[in-house]
RNA sequence: GGCCCCGUGGUGUAGCGGUUUAACAUAUUGCCCUGUCACGGCAAAGAUCGUCGGUUCGAAUCCGAUCGGGGUCGCCA
């Protein structure tokens, strides 16, 4: 007997076929007037998504009718018995994969948008996945810890949800952006390993990989290094995927990069390592030539930098306009090639480099044979986010990333403060408890904080960042020390960190932790490009949830319960 | 907050100032059909072109505003 949802139905005036659709897959159903009259008559007045419960019995498909496309293909279902559990509807959009519907519509119907195998595909590799994570983290010791979900507000980088108290009008609770503070607090309470799998709510802008609630797998440990962190984050994933997608190919160990390396390497701190396409400073041989695209970018402060792409020396001119509208799509001024054809070497217009400056360049980028070289230039700041983009763009325009590849690095040593143009003052690049590097210490107190490193750290994989975690500040003198950097004042301090700073003076064990990000990998995994697929009931870039309606207006009792007057702007 | 793209029967598209009674596919409904699997055949029904306003003799088509969706920059400790 199986039941499940009509996936469709033909009726050749005699025989009915039904293809029935549970989450396990699809069988077809063969229902023989001449064998068994009720079950065909009430196959009749049959339609699509009811749901139906069939008795029968599982043969071999006739010699010539098996459907190799279909994983049941030889076999079906010979119904005897055929009960409608319910009707439905007529659906507003196809329930199968590969459909092209507007996403609001999805989104709008999303129980049955959710109804199609491949999004029932995801929310099972979802559900392996955390439940992988479980398994695994409590087989090292972890303990699986949960933190309120009605915290205070802490005002610092994300803006917070507010939820007003009903007991104390005009007071707020405020989601947490993440379970940060709680999660160093349980290290004080002697946990040691601790893991949640956390929601967490920011209420900023949102992107195809932004949504205001996302989960993460939050976790921290007492008496760990960095390399202790990373190790296990490292096993966790490659374990992880070896045993849920063991078809992905991974590299390991997970390359480390540090902060610096990225950015001069591939202009990003989130770099796609999927394809070579390093970016190669060519500065000072481009300063020698007489080309004066070059020349100027260099005299106003810019650099020129190049990347080479193998064996696409003899790429046409087409090729070549293509490229140039890539660069400039990616905000380039333009974009200066040499193609390396055998003997032949083709510049473009304007650039020519004599003998010598040619073996300089080969040399420095390297050129082996045939190579096309590709060279921008530009304020360095606005070259890198230029360039990196660029080269995410060659790489598919000459088809250089492989399917299936997770390419996973750790980037490493981020600067501990940022300059925040706009405040005048720094800023924690990753989050105020972010230990300093142990050489970079004496530095809080010379002032040197540009140049400080911390021990920060993010995963990355295919360009994207999946985690993001740093080892903790432990001791108050240099907690203080670091508040002061970034300008908050005693009183300041107290009122959105003393719970922290008081605890820490208790004996806080050194700690550090990561927190990868659940929607992202799965996104990853399940080839998606937008997290809101792997979630499943989303909201949408402005936030609506388009199945209930919200966020919604609410009683006026509601609001006066809670002390709320609207300003009617 | 800025910039860009999209909105036409249930769904996906075409039409881009007047031969349009808005086309096509599919879904839907009815009839026919005993081995299909994107079943097939015949027929029917179904959209005042997101909304509001403007230009014009005439607007799905041009312009403006607005709403909804998407992408992206800012933003996301």
């Amino acid at each position: 007997m199986i039941k499940g949802w009509v996936a469709g139905r033909r009726d050749h005036g005699g025989l009915i076929f039904i293809d029935l659709r549970d989450r396990s897959g699809i069988m077809q159903v063969t229902l023989n007037p001449d064998n068994h009259p009720d079950a065909h008559a009430i196959a009749e007045s049959v339609r699509s998504e009811w749901v139906l419960e069939i008795e029968g019995t599982v043969e071999s498909r006739p010699e010539g009718t098996q459907n190799n496309s279909m994983a049941t293909g030889t076999i079906e279902l010979n119904a005897n018995r055929l009960v409608v559990l319910n009707e439905s509807l007529t659906p507003p959009f196809y329930i199968q994969d590969d459909i092209d519907v507007d996403e609001s519509l999805r989104l709008r119907y999303r129980y049955l948008d959710l109804r199609r195998p491949s999004m029932y595909k995801i929310l099972e590799l979802r559900s392996k996945v955390t439940k992988f994570i479980r398994d695994f983290l409590d087989a090292k010791g972890f303990l699986e810890v949960e933190t309120p979900i009605l915290i205070k507000s802490t005002p610092e980088g994300a803006r917070d949800f507010l939820v007003p108290s009903r007991m104390q009008p005009g007071s707020f609770y405020a989601l947490p952006q993440s379970p940060q503070q709680l999660k160093q607090l349980l290290m004080v309470s002697g946990i040691e390993k601790y893991y949640q799998i956390a929601r967490c709510f920011r209420d900023e802008d949102l992107r195809a990989d932004r949504q205001p609630e996302f989960t993460q797998l939050d976790l921290e440990m007492s008496f760990v290094s960095e390399d202790d962190v990373l190790d296990l984050t490292e096993s966790l994933y490659t374990e992880m995927i070896k045993t849920i997608l063991p078809d992905k190919k991974l590299t390991c160990p997970f390359p480390k990069l540090t902060y610096k390396q990225a950015i001069d390497d591939y202009g990003s701190d989130k770099p796609d390592l999927r394809f070579d396409l390093k970016m190669i400073n060519i500065t000072e041989i481009a300063s020698k030539t007489t080309f004066n695209v070059f020349l100027n970018t260099i005299k106003s402060g810019g650099q020129i930098k190049a990347i080479v792409v193998p064996k696409e020396g003899s790429a046409s001119n087409n090729v070549i306009r293509q490229l140039t509208k890539l660069a400039g799509d990616c905000g380039a001024p333009g974009l200066a090639h040499i193609r390396f054809k055998g003997e032949e070497i083709l510049f473009s217009p304007g650039l020519s480099l004599d003998n010598s400056l040619l073996e300089e360049l080969r040399n420095t980028v390297k050129v082996t044979g045939s190579d096309l070289v590709l060279i921008m230039g530009g304020p360095q700041s606005s070259l890198n986010s230029t360039f990196s983009a660029f080269r995410t763009g060659v790489a598919i325009q000459f088809d250089l990333i492989e399917p299936d590849s997770l390419a996973f690095a750790f980037i490493t040593s981020f600067p501990l403060f940022e300059w925040d143009t706009t405040g005048k003052r720094w800023t924690s690049s990753h989050h105020p408890f972010t230990a300093p590097r142990d050489e970079d210490m004496p530095k809080l107190n010379s002032g040197d904080f540009e140049n400080i490193d911390s021990k920060a750290y993010d995963l990355v994989c295919n360009g994207m960042e999946l985690a993001s975690g740093s080892i903790r500040i432990h001791d108050r003198a240099t907690q203080q020390k670091i508040f002061e950097i970034l300008g908050h004042q005693k009183a300041d301090i107290k009122e959105r960190f003393g719970q922290m700073l008081e605890a820490f003076e208790y004996g806080a064990p050194p700690h550090g932790g990561i927190a990868p990000g659940i929607d992202r990998l799965i996104a990853i995994l399940s080839d998606t490009d937008s997290i809101r697929d792997v979630i499943a009931f989303p909201k949408t870039q402005s936030g609506n949830d388009l199945l209930f309606g919200s966020p919604a207006v609410v009683d006026d009792v509601q609001l006066r319960d809670l002390g709320i007057n609207l300003n009617n702007t």
